[in-house]
DNA sequence: GCTATAAATTGACAGTGTCAATTTTATTCG
DNA sequence: CGAATAAAATTGACACTGTCAATTTATAGC
């Protein structure tokens, strides 16, 4: 049976993760701590320590699991995905509106500031790998034309990230005719498309 | 003097944000605590529990000021701005733009769910103020037309949202070229506005 | 001037993150 | 195989936090 409890604990690390990730969901990334994290574990309250230096350690070592999982999601979806760039586009952009919408939660700690350190190799090679996932497309979208593909990305992005984000906070509750709510993620897609569109994309 | 020193301390509460705000800017919300807050103002550390019950109320009450201040700054740019509905808009946009640059801590504090109260009263109007601000300048836009009017504003609302966010946490750092960074809010407000010349506003 | 009320202080409690010292376990080498 | 070495986990401590109860202080109204 493979590797299993080699040491004290097994892979503890692993374990702790899977704890902080229960967490999560329950109670948002404040109720992520490293003494609760160790006490769900079954380990004593300094345990953690060895495999992550800080609380922030922690938070961004979840961080790293959970764009492991976006990315799985977004690459398993591209396969099914035919070979036209605004397709594979929406495809990935839909990955995320879902995500956001199921684990409002782990959306959210990806975003913080302080409590995730974005500096670190670990989350740039995760970030710089979706964000590619859209750019790379935009930029077969694009092929020389006229049209600045950063500020393309980053728009779609931003609309992106901005409504999951704000859906969250409950900013567009009882504000916007929330009577077809459910159908405005692709109103969005929709109506960016219509960017693409004028561009002659 | 008007009414300076009419309780023990002259009014707290007023010194209990001032200082909730220095820190914020300092430090980031992590850094505004009860106790924290207090020490700053001079007072003992259970003081401020007569003006907010909570940590979680502090930080509400903060978050409300600092809606009022963008609110504002907005209503006296909008006062130098045409007639113009997409004129408007975009002023409005602008703010937002400016105030996430200038004020980092206090743009992430509006939107974290955890640490502010948005169902209370105090929040939700100030909230409607400012999204009014760009609904009913939408709504002279679309004046009728076949355009769904919650779709733009949500749309527009999320890119501009999105943009500050994700620029405040790093995301556009050394991914996007960043040599013409700074008119990158400008770009973004010129590509949303080929949507409304898309459907003819 | 005295009393009721609001404001601020003090002290305590449980919980947290982090560190140092220690004990327990596993691995490696002679 | 057994001893030495390194890793992993425990225990205990420290300073800090939010929150509450009891207490003292100052204000306002009769």
């Amino acid at each position: 049976m493979a590797k299993t409890k080699q040491f004290h604990h097994g892979d503890l690390k692993r374990a702790l993760l899977d704890a902080a990730l229960e967490l999560l969901d329950e109670q948002g990334d404040s109720g992520v701590g490293i003494r609760a994290v160790a006490r769900k574990a079954g380990v004593s309250h300094a345990a953690p320590v060895n495999h992550f230096k800080d609380r922030r350690a922690l938070l961004t070592g979840l961080a790293v699991t959970l764009f492991d999982d976006i990315q799985a999601d977004i690459s398993k979806r591209l396969e099914r995905t035919s070979d036209d760039p605004v397709a594979r586009i929406e495809s990935v952009v839909r990955c995320f509106f879902e995500y956001g919408a199921n684990h409002p939660h782990r959306y959210a700690l990806l975003w913080r500031n302080d409590v995730v350190d974005h500096e670190c190799d670990e989350m740039r090679i995760r970030e710089d790998a979706v964000y590619d996932c859209i750019c790379d497309e935009i930029d077969r979208l694009v092929a020389g034309r006229n049209v600045d593909k950063h500020t393309l990305a980053i728009g779609l992005w931003s609309m992106m990230h901005g409504y999951i984000d704000l859906k969250i906070v409950g900013m567009f509750e009882d504000r916007a005719d929330s009577t077809s709510g459910e159908a405005r993620p692709e109103a969005l897609l929709k109506m960016f498309r219509t960017i693409f569109d004028h561009y002659g994309l």
